[in-house]
RNA sequence: GGGCGCUUAGCUCAGUUGGUUAGAGCGCGUGCUUCACACGCACGAGGUCGCAGGUUCGACUCCUGCAGCGCCCA
């Protein structure tokens, strides 16, 4: 890493090789095994906190398919690294893999055919199936994640051979996986600690529940999908009155009606509060209650209260005191219920028996179909069902609806942090920062603590056991927690503090927590992991806070947010000060693209067809928080960039010499604008807007290579003298080296390659370019500066004009024009005589005359066609 | 239902505190093998800035309403 020193922009004639004719092909394969050998983005910790920049890399799912959009977003990253790398930055930026959770279990199963049975023991001869078997087998829990481990080892690699191939400039070295010995070490080091404090703990409770996937589910997994449904009107009898009519989309669940509920101004039911009325089928006596969150408009007004049928009935159970009368199993079956027992009561029990009997061993929607022939049969059913769309609650990878069950599973407080973690948010730097409100939607939406624990196989365990007493009842209430310094454990092989392993699943004895933690109670630790809390205080304290979490927006609600509230809840502070929120990729319909719309691209395909430095371009040209559409267009504008630097850069660097002050007025100009860029995109870039940085460079480039270069050619190549040409020479190289420069973060492999003809060491751990550095070379004032950016903007005036002309003569650069009458104002005639060398080379005219005038006229005489 | 964002040339997008005639690239058209580059060069055509009001000497830009698209939340 060099400070910006005039070395930077000096040219060692002895140094310079130039290749013959440069090529794009084959950069990535010479540079990115260099980079590593010379551990280019390796990290320095020996310095100190204010010299690092460190990043919380988000963690693929590497069981997820290799996308576009991950190209996309990764890219913004690895351009604000290589930016802070270049202003002399440690850069503190490992690669985590988050391979735990639901989507590799079912990557597995789908993959070798497997089912986990944890009953099962463990079978160390087992090996996986050449083909998957139908119907699928069954293994342990052991063999089960031996099986992902090994699954997830090679879409780790997969991962990171398309990163690499990507360019991105992360430390290799720091790799970690949510899945590894350390980050479980952390995670479970975590819990402990939050259950010591009280913050974890576990309960019976109402619980988001996938009766597929048999685990219970957060609100943050939650998405609502539109279904059709219907409203039943049912009848609900009354002693001594008319009867009272409701409507609910869920008959089913009748027999687990426990209440009805209405508005408490609804004049229409306010008699009726305090009394009783009696479910249909089951004659079930159940109160009539007021609450706030009944809708007067939804419906009839009143709503029969179940336990539990959506998120409602929960609130109303909660603030109600209701009792409990479950029939949903886990399997999303309806249970067997023994009517007329305690909490069963029924007017009738043989009868509600008899159609509860029909019922039971249903799954839901099949029991609803049931259940309304009956109530049509009993004349408990108004009308015929009313047909409608409505937001039905999914875990956001399941197939079919949530159900509620009440089970005991592990939380971790939330929403008492709720003031506490607004304020973080308003502290966090968001990129853009209207994804704020994001945030802010959600942390106000929250309406429970956060349930951590899922039912699940391939995951971090809770690092508890519970006693057995020795009526073999487990006493939940009496967790161990493991020793904090033997972590990580697994209680279902690892044994309890003063217990022997005969003691397990015996009375007496003990038995171990058989949950998972939800993949987010880890991945919201991701700096934690990566910067060695608790173990390494040293690392630690060199880089927490982290400086940048990169991610999307569509997981503000559980990564950004889990990881805000870990933060708060072990270290009382923000876990980084920045947040760089990235959009998505949109298919040419402005569809987002997904695996599951089928409209995924490859990105290895898309590196090989258009080079990695092609790619990068298209998707460093989106900005922070912005969708952007897939256009391999963009891409063969980001090649062609590519090829024009190594042209241009062949063309300054290949007649360099001699090199000498700065004497002309257009080369002194180019300068001066050359740090206007350099200030508006050390700015830009400060400010996250690498996107606008991207556009300003190139830009000039273009207008660097279209005008500067044509003019200029002539007298680099001595056609006006050596002093003239050293003028020239030396504003080539010095604006050569401060573009590539400019470049660097965003197309790494080409200018890597034009800077190791000419220099020394790497691009991207050269300085970034100051103002200074043209400083150095320009002096004069502002009033030298006028003059001579009014000579710059006069000469492309003439390029402009005369170019005009002889494009409509369609005439060939190589036939000379004769004369070239220029009208002008005596002000602008005046500034021709410091670019009319320049000019006539460029513009092969001959000869210039000047007719002081009004208008700007330009006459191109005649052409000097050589005879045939 | 509440919130956020977007709507500018055929396409993808710039347009920083309101200020001459609204920009770029791609695509399109017409030419050009010009000794860095045909993965190139020159030139050209193409837009009443979503709609309707308002503020202002002046609005793509600020305010209000509406519409369409997308997302978040309930």
């Amino acid at each position: 890493m060099s400070a910006p020193s005039p070395s930077l922009t000096a040219l060692d004639p002895a140094r310079l090789h130039l290749p013959e004719k440069p090529a794009l092909e084959g950069l990535e394969a010479k540079w990115l095994p260099r980079w590593e050998a010379d551990g280019v983005y390796r990290f320095d910790r020996s310095r100190e906190r204010a010299d690092v920049f460190a990043i919380d890399t988000p963690p693929p799912t590497v069981s997820g398919s290799l996308h576009v959009g991950h190209v996309f977003s990764y890219t913004h990253t690895d351009v604000i690294a290589r930016f802070h790398r270049m202003r002399g930055k440690a850069v503190f930026y490992p690669m985590g893999w988050d391979d735990n959770g639901l989507p590799t279990e079912r990557r597995v199963q789908n993959y070798y055919g497997v089912r986990c049975d944890p009953s099962l023991p463990y079978d160390p001869s087992f090996k996986a199936p050449e083909a998957p078997p139908k119907p699928p087998i069954s293994i342990s829990r052991p063999n089960f994640i031996e099986l992902c481990n090994q699954l997830t080892g090679e879409d780790e690699k997969a991962f990171e051979h398309l990163w690499k191939s990507l360019g991105l400039s992360v430390d290799w070295s720091m790799t970690y996986a949510t899945i590894g010995r350390r980050a479980q070490r952390v995670s479970q080091l975590a819990f402990l600690r939050l259950l010591a404090r009280g913050l974890a703990y576990q309960v019976e409770a109402p619980t988001l529940w996938d009766v597929d996937f048999k685990t219970a589910v957060a609100q943050a997994e939650l998405e609502d999908r539109e279904l059709p449904g219907a409203y039943h009107r049912l009848r609900f009898a009354r002693d001594g009155g008319a009867a009272v009519e409701i409507e609910t989309t869920r008959p089913e669940l009748i027999a687990a009606c426990v209440a009805l509920v209405a508005h408490p101004d609804d004049a229409r039911y306010q008699p009726l509060f305090g009394q009783e009325v009696v479910t249909p089928l089951f004659g079930v006596r159940v109160p009539v209650r007021a609450h706030t969150l009944a809708d007067p408009a939804k419906g009839s007004g009143i709503a029969m209260i179940c336990t539990f049928g959506d998120v409602a009935d929960v609130t109303w159970w909660r603030e109600l005191s209701l009792p409990v009368r479950a029939i949903v199993q886990a399997d999303g079956r309806l249970g067997p219920v023994q009517w007329g027992t305690p909490g069963w009561e029924s007017e009738d029990a043989e009868r509600a028996g008899r159609y509860y009997a029909e019922l039971t061993g249903l799954p839901a929607a099949k029991a609803r179909t049931r259940i309304v022939d009956q109530l049509r049969e009993s004349g408990d059913l108004i009308g015929e069902p009313r047909p409608i769309t409505h937001a039905v609650k999914f875990f956001e990878k399941g197939d079919r609806p949530l159900e509620i069950i009440t089970s005991r599973q592990w939380f971790f407080k939330t929403i008492e942090f709720r003031e506490a973690l607004l304020t973080r948010g308003e502290e966090l730097q968001w990129h853009p920062p209207y994804m704020q409100a994001r945030f802010e939607n959600w942390t106000h939406g929250l309406n429970g603590d956060w349930c951590v624990s899922r039912q699940r196989f391939f995951g971090v365990p809770f690092p508890v056991w519970y006693p057995i007493a020795a009526d073999g009842r487990v006493e939940y209430d009496r967790a161990i927690a493991a020793d904090d310094t033997r972590l990580p454990i697994d209680p279902s092989t690892d044994l309890p503090p003063g217990y022997r392993a005969e003691q397990r699943g015996v009375p007496g004895g003990f038995t171990g927590d058989p949950d998972v933690m939800d993949t987010w109670a880890t991945s919201s630790l991701t700096p934690q992991i990566s910067c060695g809390w608790p173990d390494d205080p040293d690392l630690f304290a060199r880089t927490f806070p982290m400086d940048l979490r990169p991610q999307a927006h569509d997981i503000i609600r559980t990564w950004l947010f889990d990881t805000v509230l870990r933060a708060e809840l072990e270290h009382q502070s923000l876990p980084w000060t920045n947040t760089a929120i990235s959009g998505w990729v949109l298919d040419p319909d402005r569809k987002k693209m997904s695996k599951s719309k089928g409209n995924v691209v490859t990105p290895v395909g898309l590196l090989d067809e258009h080079g990695s430095d092609g790619v990068r371009y298209w998707a460093a040209s989106g900005r922070p928080g912005t969708d952007t559409a897939f256009d391999t267009n963009q891409m063969k504008v980001g090649r062609r960039l590519a090829m024009k630097l190594l042209n241009a850069s062949k063309f300054a660097l290949m007649s360099s010499q001699p090199q000498g002050p700065i004497t002309a007025e257009v080369d002194r100009a180019l300068l001066r604008s050359l740090a206007s860029l350099i200030d508006e995109s050390t700015a830009a870039f400060e400010a996250y807007d690498y996107a606008r940085v991207l556009q300003r460079t190139e830009t000039f480039f273009w207008r660097f290579c279209d005008d500067y270069l044509e003019l200029v050619k002539g007298r680099r190549y001595g056609d006006h003298g050596p002093q003239a040409a050293a003028s020239a020479n030396r504003t080539l190289t010095a604006a050569l080296s401060i573009l590539l420069r400019l470049f660097a973060p965003f197309v790494p492999f080409v200018t890597e390659e034009v800077w190791s003809w000419w220099k020394d060491g790497s691009v991207h751990r050269a300085a970034w370019p100051v103002r200074q550095e043209v400083e150095w070379l320009v002096s004069g004032g502002s009033a030298d500066a006028v003059a001579d950016e009014q000579i710059y903007q006069w000469a492309t005036t003439v390029l402009f004009e005369v170019r005009k002309q002889r494009s409509e003569a369609k005439q060939p650069l190589k036939v000379p024009i004769t004369l070239v009458t220029i009208t002008a104002p005596a002000d602008d005639l005046a500034l021709m005589p410091a670019v009319e060398a320049d000019l006539k080379a460029a513009l092969r005219v001959q000869r210039f005359a000047y007719v002081p005038g009004e208008a700007r006229l330009f006459a191109v005489a005649g052409y000097d066609v050589a005879p045939a």
